[in-house]
DNA sequence: CTCGATCCCTGGACGC
DNA sequence: TGCGTCCAGGGATCGA
């Protein structure tokens, strides 16, 4: 489940593969995740790969504009663009040799100028890819909340003190802070000993520094360590992270807490999967914890 | 403003 | 072995 160290990651690998080529010919599979798959046969061929940036979850591939084509112009591909990528809980993307098989789950190969095609392979199709032009990435990029590597305390306080929705629910928002996931999201309130309900209001200034800080360092490592793989996650390389190991909370539940031995909970929390420890982190007030079925068995509404 | 529910999608885990 | 069911989750959307 790719995350902003994944995709950190994923960016890095493609910066050190990907960079200059150009771009030849597209071929696509399924387009339903795509937001107009005719745009990226139609302008996408004769593009160089010139940068590759990251913003939160998203993947920016800038491309240089097609020159000297008389083609060109009609089709306004004189001027640049960018390959908006979200990889989503499943998405792959690495360069590959052409003439290497297609997995059954590769929906978008783009033939490169040196005889391998950067392919995107994504079993359930919750990612995104979009051609922009600059206005649209422009729009598209409106809304979103501060980089949580780059957010000064002041911003941060301000971000969550001043709103009334749990502190798990904050973190998630990418509106909030762009690259939060439930992975990070659990980890970084396990270490500032905050439970996953409270109020982004209820919290003192002394905590919101802390879960500041503490979210900065977590990122920071899980990018050192090519971030966490939990079931497919692979970086551009096709090796897996390491940062899984270092888990403190997330999908631990049942196992015992690093700092105090108490078995590690999970809970519903802003729609998700939540693990907390029960003594480090105190359940607020009115947040009932509902016990959970153990994992894998059945259910019954009655 | 904030919440929960629902949908999208497939593979994997598990019960029977 | 195989079938049915549940679950994972980012994001969009809609109604309360």
């Amino acid at each position: 489940m790719p995350e902003l160290p994944e995709v950190e990651t994923v960016a890095r690998g493609l910066r050190q593969t990907i960079l200059g080529r150009r771009i030849m010919s597209v071929t696509l599979g399924k387009t339903d995740f795509i937001d107009d798959p005719s745009a990226l046969e139609q302008h996408l061929p004769g593009r160089q790969i010139e940068a590759v940036e990251r913003y939160g979850k998203f993947m920016l591939l800038r491309l240089s504009a097609v020159n000297g084509v008389v083609r060109a112009a009609a089709n306004g591909d004189t001027v640049p663009a960018s390959l908006l990528v979200h990889l989503g809980m499943t998405g792959q993307i690495a360069p590959a040799p052409a003439a290497q098989p297609i997995e059954k789950h590769t929906h978008v190969c783009l033939l490169l100028d040196d005889g391998r095609e950067l392919r995107y392979t994504d079993p359930r199709r919750f990612g995104r890819i979009a051609y922009l032009t600059k206005a649209l990435l422009a729009e598209e990029l409106t809304g979103f909340g501060a980089d949580p590597l780059e957010v000064s305390k002041e911003e941060f306080v301000e971000r969550i003190c001043g709103r009334r929705a749990r502190i798990k629910a904050l973190l998630l928002d990418q509106s909030v802070l762009r690259g939060v996931g439930n992975i990070y999201a659990d980890e970084s309130l396990w270490r500032a000993k905050i439970h996953p309900a409270r109020l982004g209001a209820r919290l003192s200034r002394t905590e919101t520094e802390t879960l500041r800080r503490v979210l900065q360092d977590i990122l920071q490592k899980a990018i050192v360590l090519r971030g966490s793989s939990i079931s497919d996650f692979l970086d551009a390389e096709g090796e897996p992270g390491e940062y899984q190991r270092h888990h403190r909370a997330y999908g631990r539940e049942g196992k015992n807490c690093h700092r105090c031995k108490t078995p590690i909970r999970r809970a519903i929390v802003a729609g998700r999967s939540s693990y907390f420890c029960p003594q480090c982190q105190p359940v607020p007030r009115g947040f009932a914890v509902l016990p959970l079925p153990k994992r894998g068995r059945k259910r019954r509404k009655d």
